[in-house]
DNA sequence: AATGAATGAGTATTCATTCAT
DNA sequence: TATGAATGAATACTCATTCAT
């Protein structure tokens, strides 16, 4: 049937739409002081609508998050499955992370406010899609770098510690630059962390 | 007055014990999650009681969070001063920090889950001391790494930045380290930090 | 629309209602020993209902003051408006009053009690109001005692003064009916009353 | 024992330091308020202290309030003694009202507040001794008129209710003084008052 | 399907009173 | 006797969720 597959197109676009006003009112105020009303307000449904897309608000919140978290792993690999190249992929997985957090800040400010929190049973499962989506992406990055050390290019050193270091890195520039707002583009950044974290921090002994 | 000395002795020691189980809880629960009754009871006091100590929950909170923040900031200097050396000194950076951690790891699982939330006054007012906090931390960091730049121990790139880096590689194998419980200590990761800060993943070119 | 009307028209009643419970309650108990989940109870609403209506409880306080006085004044105009002559207008001045405190006794011993206390922003704007209410009635029955002043009919005291007097023995009047339960209505003093006003407690000389 | 006259007498001076201070504190704040703390604070004791004077809060504030009215009564019962003559004693039973509200606005403040609140035990027996003692004030009003009566000076209306209206009518100017503060003094208004009552507002006919 | 009024459980905070010191 | 820290009952208000219309 032509309807329900333009019903289905709707629904999803209705979904999206609530997605993205509610993240920027968690972005604003955390999960607990923004609210239901403040969000179908927002997104122009009424309150009761809003149960129609999600079964509650922590269902809301936890759908918004790890989307987009997928979302971000998704993008961070297609750009780095067209590069080619050892170098030139590792510079992609700083430079598709640096974008990501210049196109979506508010999103990326609420993990420096954290309130992955709650006890409830649906934050929970959260907190534990939020670690596999990250174990993932991990793996991903480490399959990478396991390249690098097979050629030669790379220490042997563990290649999933090397991953969380790469990561963390990554990390800590975009934190610094949400933090500290600066007029340079974080991406200007990558450069600078890929050297560190390429040639190290120490002076070439000679 | 020998009284009044006393007095002020238990107020410091109740005050603190309140501290440690506050601390216990919000680590567990979260700052919403949490309740004063639940804290109260943990601590062994009377709700009345608590408000004898702290103006408010955001109050408690932000005291806590706060007090011991400072309290890692105080131990890594004092590790730091006590070492002799440009080397020495980094490693001690990073060891304190380490140790942190192992001791506070309840205090520390906090900051995985972020919440230093809510638009209140009193939490906007303990976002900017952490941050202020962080930023002269940042700047004590700074200064040995300056140093290690003039004797031409490390190269020189800004040091306010890689201040950041040291900090981010700290903070990333210590979140690597409380969200994949492994065996081995997080101290023991200790070398492997300095190292990859020091020479870098790179290959040296031979 | 009908149907917003007669949602307009179900949240009067409903406000009406719960306004009319809260009367009672508040008559019984005082304003800060009556609660919002009694008056909730009372009038068959839920406490969450009890602030679709109110936005507190010194709000439904206030409404409930302010409109039942202005409905007293409104009452004694539109009775006034009706008689023709000064006589006659004085004599429906008291009648009005006794009998609005005899159908709303509940609510007039609210002010026995007095009670329109708090130092909170909207008690304080109540008061004002009250104030403000009274000024304009004593404004109202003034304008009537200055035409008998006019026609020589009044002695040619401030007719401010006179006003005063003639709604404090009105008051007094009442406060004594009330204090003193006795059998007799208080509409059955008007005479009397009117008598005192107009010609004194003294004896005539002759 | 002369010691115990000394302790008698200091815990009089102490009990009347707390009334003076707890009656400008309840004319501020109201009864409900009004904290413990606050009084203690003002009149220089604790809080235990507090508690060897009166028995409650209640009990504080009953007693401040039926002494003072008792004071009220014998001050205008000994002024009117010692006038002779029928219109000498009327006039002193309202220089006498008029010149305590002057001499103890703050307390009679507490009364256009009302607040003769609760529906404790001890709050129904403040009501209780209130009202007895405006009734056998009522009473002595009423034996004075009564006099007046007799030597044909005034009409013969009931007594009672002659003496309800002059005290209303007394009430009334102090009500009206306090409300709309102007620059005369209360006791300016006695000739006034007095006029009104003997004499009516209604024009002589000559 | 959509709405938004109704619900009521849940919680921070206050403050009169007690009692150990 | 005096103190004031400790107590905990009491209550206004919020907001996720439901469901009648």
């Amino acid at each position: 049937m032509e309807k329900s597959a333009r019903k289905e197109r709707e629904f999803k676009t209705r979904r999206a739409d609530i997605l993205e006003q509610a993240e920027k009112i968690f972005a604003v105020k955390g999960f607990y002081s923004a609210t239901m009303a403040e969000i179908a307000n927002a997104s122009g449904f009424s309150i009761g609508s809003l149960y129609q897309y999600f079964e509650s608000k922590d269902n809301l919140y936890s759908k918004m998050i790890s989307e987009k978290l997928d979302l971000m792993h998704e993008q961070v690999r297609e750009k780095v499955k067209v590069a080619s190249g050892i170098a030139e992929k590792m510079e992609m997985i700083v430079a598709a992370h640096f974008q990501f957090v210049e196109n979506n800040e508010d999103f990326c400010r609420l993990f420096l406010r954290g309130e992955n929190a709650a006890p409830s049973e649906v934050m929970t499962s959260l907190r534990q899609k939020i670690m596999d989506g990250y174990s993932q992406h991990l793996t991903f990055v480490e399959n990478e770098l396991k390249e690098g050390i097979k050629r030669g290019i790379l220490r042997p050193f563990p290649s999933r510690d090397m991953a969380a270091v790469l990561l963390g890195l990554i990390r800590s520039a975009a934190v610094d630059w949400m933090l500290f707002p600066k007029k340079a583009s974080l991406l200007s950044r990558k450069d600078f962390i890929l050297s560190v974290f390429l040639r190290g921090v120490q002076q070439n002994e000679t």
